[in-house]
RNA sequence: GGUCCUGUGGCCGAGUGGCUAGGCACAGCUCUGCAAAAGCUUCUACAGCGGUUCGAAUCCGCUCGGGACCUCCA
């Protein structure tokens, strides 16, 4: 089966042929660095870091580009944004950098965590004012855009004439020209579906640049589709962002890029669904955002726990990225457990040795078990990238992992050619394509300081003294280091 | 109000006509000095009503519930 991806412009299901094959142009819409993300974030991010991991596993040479959002009009939570014109020293007011600046490096930060591979290209808003201006410049010679007060708005009514405005999201012009609406700044568009392009800044704004058209910013929609057209050429693979974005957002950019380079700028658009809590979407509007440094230290009211990054990661893998995803502790507590006995099958199945000759004892039915759901990774992920499949999979497998590990089933009734491809494709699927990070995996010194004590305990409980070898136990849980006694005698440790 | 999506067992979630999804929790058993882990087994489903069909969680209709977008939003 080859690689299908749902396409929000056509509705279906789509079997995916980059456009100048072996390069794939992907353009995933970035974050608003004017705060801090929250959980909401992780998924676009996850989820396209999926698609890009796949896309270069299968051999595609990936432009991945991902804009950071930093211009705007920005407030510091907390904190009022400054009248640039106030008496206060330069030093005691919010410069908008340094805003933007802190929260950037948060966001790296948080997705470092996640083990999110970086974009190619991470340009930025206020680094393409210039690029800005000449789309709306081109967008006023073609007569799709007119100014008024220093603000030039697209003019969605002209638009919708000769083009299908609407296509992207479902919406029916005549409906959005209806609207009723009202809204700041409403009164100087021809219509009220028209948006802005170029925004002249009120005398208190603090993010202010030069333009044909006075000082001013630029309107929401424009940096994607110029920032989009200078790094993957007017009509790119995938464009991908969250649902919420679908209109007013996207749906302005086929405009604006169509009119601007003749054609559509993306062949697949693709959207993954809302984080929720208890059924609401995670967001602004509810307030019911939690930030990802609270899920990583557990310090919002909502959390029995802190989570780490990966149990996040996996949480939001394990279902469909269609899917609306309803955030609990208590499902990610379940996510959390899942994960260590899959990682923990994982560690051991990557040291398992592969015998170099097969024996008479091979197990026939379960040798095509194995390669029965190993040989469905692939077909999972083409299929829409079905994560939560894979990770279905993947979890069948796992008993007969450990059952492996426990002595019940001999290493020799599974073919060296089914147990070789068996570690191989977990570890591509697991690590490679679903980024599936060992958080746990433990560095030597400490190895070797466990193996110490295990001896000695060891030692202790043949003996019987079981008061030493229990206070060993007890004393390293209370570390969070838990010590399993396995079956021939062996003793295994990891981290809670 | 308009457009669209959705309703699966205690919780989270796959699944578009016929085959046990999976994870977590719960219970029993095996193993074990004890514990943990692991393995095995079992139990809770497809909102309701009607229709199509040999057969529906899956298609259609109605009813009820939830949600998204239409406004900054991933």
């Amino acid at each position: 089966m080859p690689l299908t991806i749902y396409n929000s412009l056509s509705k279906k299901k789509e079997i995916f042929e980059p456009i100048n094959p072996p390069y794939v142009g992907m353009y995933v819409c970035g974050p608003t660095v004017s705060g801090e993300s929250h959980l909401g974030h992780a998924r676009p991010y996850i989820t396209f870091d999926v698609v890009y991991r796949y896309l270069l596993y299968l051999g595609y040479k990936v432009r991945y580009v991902r804009n950071i959002t930093d211009a705007g009009h920005f407030e510091e939570e907390g904190r009022e944004a400054i009248d640039k014109i106030s008496t206060k020293a330069q030093l005691e007011r919010m410069e908008p950098m340094e805003l933007v600046h802190k929260y950037t490096n948060l966001f790296h930060w948080a997705f470092k965590k996640f083990n999110t591979l970086v974009p190619n290209i991470e340009p930025t808003a206020t680094g393409h004012i210039v690029e800005q201006i000449d789309m709306i410049k081109k967008l006023l010679a073609d007569g799709y855009a007119y100014e008024v007060n220093g603000s030039v708005y697209f003019d969605v009514k002209k638009y919708a004439e000769n083009h299908d405005y609407g296509k992207l999201s479902g919406r029916v012009i005549e409906d959005l020209l209806e609207t009723t609406r009202d809204l700041e700044g409403q009164e100087e568009k021809r219509n009220k579906v028209d948006f802005a392009l170029w925004k002249a800044a009120p005398p208190k704004h603090i993010m202010r640049w030069n333009s044909p058209w006075g000082e001013g910013f630029p309107g929401w929609h424009i940096e994607c589709s110029a920032m989009a057209t200078k790094y993957l050429g007017a009509h790119f693979d995938i464009h991908g962002g969250g649902m919420d974005l679908l209109f007013p957002h996207h749906e302005s950019e086929i405009a604006q890029s169509t009119i601007c380079n003749h054609i559509e700028p993306a062949k697949y658009w693709m959207h993954n669904n809302m984080i929720t809590v208890a059924g609401k979407k995670m967001g602004k509007s509810y307030n019911n955002q939690i930030k990802l440094t609270e899920m990583f230290d557990g310090s919002h009211p909502l959390l029995t726990q802190p989570f780490s990054p990966m149990t996040i990661r996996f949480f939001i893998l394990q279902t469909h990225y269609k899917s609306t995803l309803d955030f609990s502790s208590e499902a990610l507590v379940a996510s959390e457990k899942g994960l260590k006995r899959l990682l923990d099958a994982a560690r051991f199945l990557k040291m398992l040795p592969v015998h170099t000759q097969d024996g008479v004892n091979t197990d026939k039915e379960l040798n095509e078990k194995i390669q029965r759901l190993v040989s469905a990774f692939p077909d999972f992920i083409n299929d829409d990238f079905n994560t939560a499949k894979v990770l279905a999979n993947m979890f069948e497998l796992v008993p007969i992992i450990n059952s492996i590990k426990d002595g019940l089933i001999e290493p020799g009734s599974i073919s060296s050619t089914t147990l070789q491809s068996l570690k191989e494709e977990m570890d591509i699927y697991l690590t490679q394509i679903l980024g599936i990070e060992d958080e746990l995996a433990p560095d030597v010194q400490i190895e070797q300081i466990m193996e110490l004590l295990i001896e000695i305990r060891k030692e202790a409980r043949d003996k019987k003294d079981f008061a030493t070898s229990d206070k060993i136990r007890k004393k390293l849980e209370a570390m969070d280091i838990v010590l399993n006694d396995e079956k021939g005698g062996k003793t295994t440790w990891n981290e809670k």
